[in-house]
DNA sequence: TCAACAATGACAATATGTTGTCAATTACAC
DNA sequence: GTGTAATTGACAACATATTGTCATTGTTGA
């Protein structure tokens, strides 16, 4: 049996996407050393800030394709950090709701300020319908699992 | 400071790149487990298949974009479960030359029975030309870094 | 209502990844 | 050639991720 067509560029974008995360990994490490921050963390303050309402563990974790336990332990680092707070949840006993601190709110606008011309810088050579296109294409990926 | 629309797009792909990877790897790791490997080791297999000549730990490290510290750890595990060996260098004392085994080349046909298959079932409802865009995007991503 | 099932937090074991460091080896410029 | 810089393997420390398990809490259907 051989690839399609399609399998096989469907399997060199899962080799890249591998490579891509991995290099995004460091890089976004680099980017958020200077504020106390590693790559993990900075995405769950990003979870946070871009939430309308407060997020329970298990919830940022399912948002982010990630297993509830790696998240409870990235959010109990930055509890103790102070960058973000437990709160009461009314509706469940046990599943605290997640909130940024007000420094955790500053952290990530600090973050934001480096991370916006970061990515305006290395995506002004793509053209936007490409991007597009690899973006509609990743979630389309993502959502067979 | 706002981001521009490639930006923007970019971000998302980078989270979203960050999301796929992590289910790409269970799943890989799902795919491989009956034959007693993980997506990790799959990968090295893959890089050792692909090749056309035999390759040394760091430079199966920088195909993937990865550290040496890592490559050499896994590369090590697999030596032990004789999948693959080392090889004298004869251009190198110390960085000896990892090659395939029998039994490595085995497995590794073996986990493409399964791979191609799946790779061309979940395709086949992507568009080949956003499958070719995005492994285009990607690539030219991965080369930012 | 209440019994069965699902979801949650906590803990442990393990895999995979980075970084830093050191000594040994190789490559290279002069 | 020779000295300096880069590469490599080995080791350690640590961060981040999965999986499995348990007791507790929540949900749901008969």
């Amino acid at each position: 049996m051989k690839h399609s067509d399609e399998g096989l560029a469907f399997t060199e974008i899962v080799l890249e996407t591998f490579k891509l995360s991995g290099l995004l990994a460091v890089e976004g490490d680099k980017i958020s050393v200077p504020l106390g921050l590693s790559s993990a963390r900075w995405k769950v303050l990003g979870s946070l800030a871009r939430s309308e309402t407060p997020l329970t563990v298990p919830q940022i974790a399912r948002n982010m394709g990630q297993s509830r336990q790696a998240l409870q332990a990235l959010v109990n680092v930055l509890c103790e950090a102070g960058l973000v707070e437990f709160q009461e949840n009314p509706n469940h006993k046990r599943a605290k709701l997640v909130a940024l601190t007000t420094n955790g709110k500053d952290i990530y606008q600090r973050m934001e300020t480096i991370q916006i011309p970061w990515a305006n810088q290395l995506s002004e050579d793509i053209a936007i319908e490409d991007l597009n296109t690899t973006l509609k294409t990743l979630t389309k990926m993502s959502s067979l699992f």
